[in-house]
DNA sequence: CAATAGTTTCAATCATTTTTGAAAACAAGC
DNA sequence: GCTTGTTTTCAAAAATGATTGAAACTATTG
């Protein structure tokens, strides 16, 4: 496969998984075309790439770097902004659970630890019913949401290491 | 809170938090109406609580039971199905876990893969910039896809067990 | 400060996804 | 094999989300 090929199928794909987990597929593309970029792109640059408007790759650049995926440039000597993302994959990790976390996870725990208030009222069945299902899912992505945590806070050697082991420990088991 | 309006809540914001990661906000809603419910539930009730049509809540259960987080029930001396929710939440995420994996992250690792045979060709720093990018993409997305295998084969409680070791490791060093 | 180059905004448009509702298919009972 | 109650399908309509493009805005330069 020739490299332009393989660009434009990497930047497809990764549009399209982005798509899938909420996130605006021209967003990923322009994400993936910076991420394998060696030099800063201008806004031209990944409009006449990506075939989009001025606008669109506009609104998309500034939602990266609210997600602080991708930062500006200003080179010498040069009027126009230069857009670069950030290259290690680590990182990038770390910064998409950061954000996820606080937009989405902390949230929906606070609604539920809400509903959880509900008052004994008619139906006592009904009632525990709701209580569990609430109380478990809520456990469940409170467990999930301080791994989370741990994994932003963690060294990537501890943790990567921390995760052989356990992957050693459940195939020895 | 009543539990009439606690229902209400948790059932649209469990709506919207799917419509975030890609889950049709229906499908989202008919499971959480499921998974409160102490009874199994026909189409019709379903129709009635979350005011949608009938071809709606047919599709949506179907893809509910597709992803095997909901299952029918034939009561006796009943003509119509009865449609109840996996209650586990354990359960539930390993299955959305087990689904995800197989539709969404097993293929982007073969594209990966893929295109990471690029054959060398004219710029040397462009073509090395797009291979390490993937490379280190894929490692880490193999990564994710190796601990989501460890979750979906765990004992519950031995993987809560080395999830709370891990919290106090990283809280200690 | 006027001209120029570039960025940002946003109402209108376009595309995609979701939902509807009515018809077809199916199944159980008579 | 007809009737009745139910589920399934799917083309059309509605809703939602994304994109455009031109005007407004901002910053830089001479």
């Amino acid at each position: 496969m020739q490299l332009a090929e393989a660009k434009e199928k990497f930047i497809q794909e990764w549009g399209t998984l982005g798509s899938k987990w909420g996130i605006n597929r021209t967003m990923a593309q322009v994400h993936a075309l910076l991420l394998i970029s060696p030099e800063s792109l201008s806004a031209d640059d990944i409009m006449g790439t990506l075939n989009i408007s001025r606008g669109n790759a506009n609104m998309n650049l500034r939602a990266l770097i609210d997600w602080g995926l991708v930062k500006k440039e200003h080179k010498s000597g040069e009027r126009r902004e230069y857009f670069y993302a950030e290259k290690d994959i680590w990182e990038v990790a770390q910064q998409v659970i950061v954000e996820r976390r606080k937009r989405e996870l902390k949230p929906v725990l606070k609604v539920l630890e809400e509903v959880k208030e509900v008052e004994s009222g008619g139906d006592e069945i009904e009632l525990k019913a709701f209580v569990d299902s609430v109380g478990d899912l809520s456990k469940v992505i409170n467990q999930a949401d301080k791994f989370l945590e741990v994994v932003v806070k963690a060294d990537r050697n501890w943790f990567f290491n921390t995760l052989i082991k356990m992957f050693d420990r459940s195939v020895k088991s």
